[in-house]
DNA sequence: TTAAACTCTACTGATTTTGTAGAATTAAAA
DNA sequence: TTTTAATTCTACAAAATCAGTAGAGTTTAA
């Protein structure tokens, strides 16, 4: 499961995306719509301009604004930034690898096979999944 | 991530599979094989035999042994019981399913899609993953 | 100069995870 | 019948992670 940092950074980003170019936009205001801890909320997306996927103006009038493109940001990004592996299993990780404590050999363990195909399966959807197509999906779907 | 609970029942029941009908093994024997802490195993296989995964005999001579055949356990099933929901988000799960709380409105949501898919794959994948299939593969790739 | 916004450090409480202790129960075997 | 070796069960506890808060500092527009 997305711990709950995770998801408040998607409701969030998908909520910029939504205002793309159109001038920094408020904690305040992203923190009431996404019924998101302001505070909280605070953390997130200073992580993520950290990361380079926001930029913020300070002061009077400022706010945060997506830098990258919503069609750059997807998924996966998101997920691993905010909660580290995609994969179920650390020995099955690309950027999160460590090896199994309880495997004592890799090469022969029967169980790896699965959870890489999941690993694939997971990325090749999350990578797809983007904040253009979030957006474009919830105008089909008739957000106001 | 899997919980270290989960990984160390699914290195259990390989255990026991690759033992089937062989009659009851002892936790010590699972635990010293395995590397896992004796007490903490005696918990997760007391909750696999509640799940009807196992049967026990107690006493002299005891242990734990597979109650269902290799061919019917499923990685899904244990993921579940160990850890609880396979999807990403509770609002797409089929098993333990629970409103979005960030999310006003579940059916005009543009994140659930990607989430849907993920979960459809990857319950695709693990349900095809018994522990009669990890066996086979361990055989396989050599594993005495 | 003031007000409104982000920035940053530190902290805290709640929950979950990962175990441990120890007594009770059961059953085989001596 | 007693001993021994195993599972069963209840209760507890340390450690880690998650979720959120407090409050002072910095920046910028008006």
């Amino acid at each position: 499961m997305l711990s709950k940092k995770c998801k408040y950074a998607i409701h969030a980003l998908v909520y910029l995306a939504e205002r793309y170019q159109q001038g920094p936009v408020h904690i305040q205001d992203i923190a009431e719509s996404q019924h998101i801890p302001k505070k909280f909320l605070e953390a997130i997306l200073l992580e993520l301009k950290n990361s380079k996927i926001l930029h913020s103006k300070k002061g009077k009038g400022g706010g945060y604004y997506l830098y990258k493109s919503p069609e750059e940001v997807n998924l996966v990004e998101i997920i691993r930034l905010m909660d580290g592996a995609i994969s179920l299993l650390p020995c099955v990780s690309y950027n999160y690898y460590e090896p199994c404590e309880e495997c004592r050999d890799e090469k022969t363990c029967g169980i790896r096979d699965a959870f890489s195909m999941v690993r694939d399966e997971t990325l090749r959807v999350l990578s797809g999944s983007t904040l253009a197509q979030i957006v474009q999906r919830e105008k089909e779907l008739g957000k106001v």
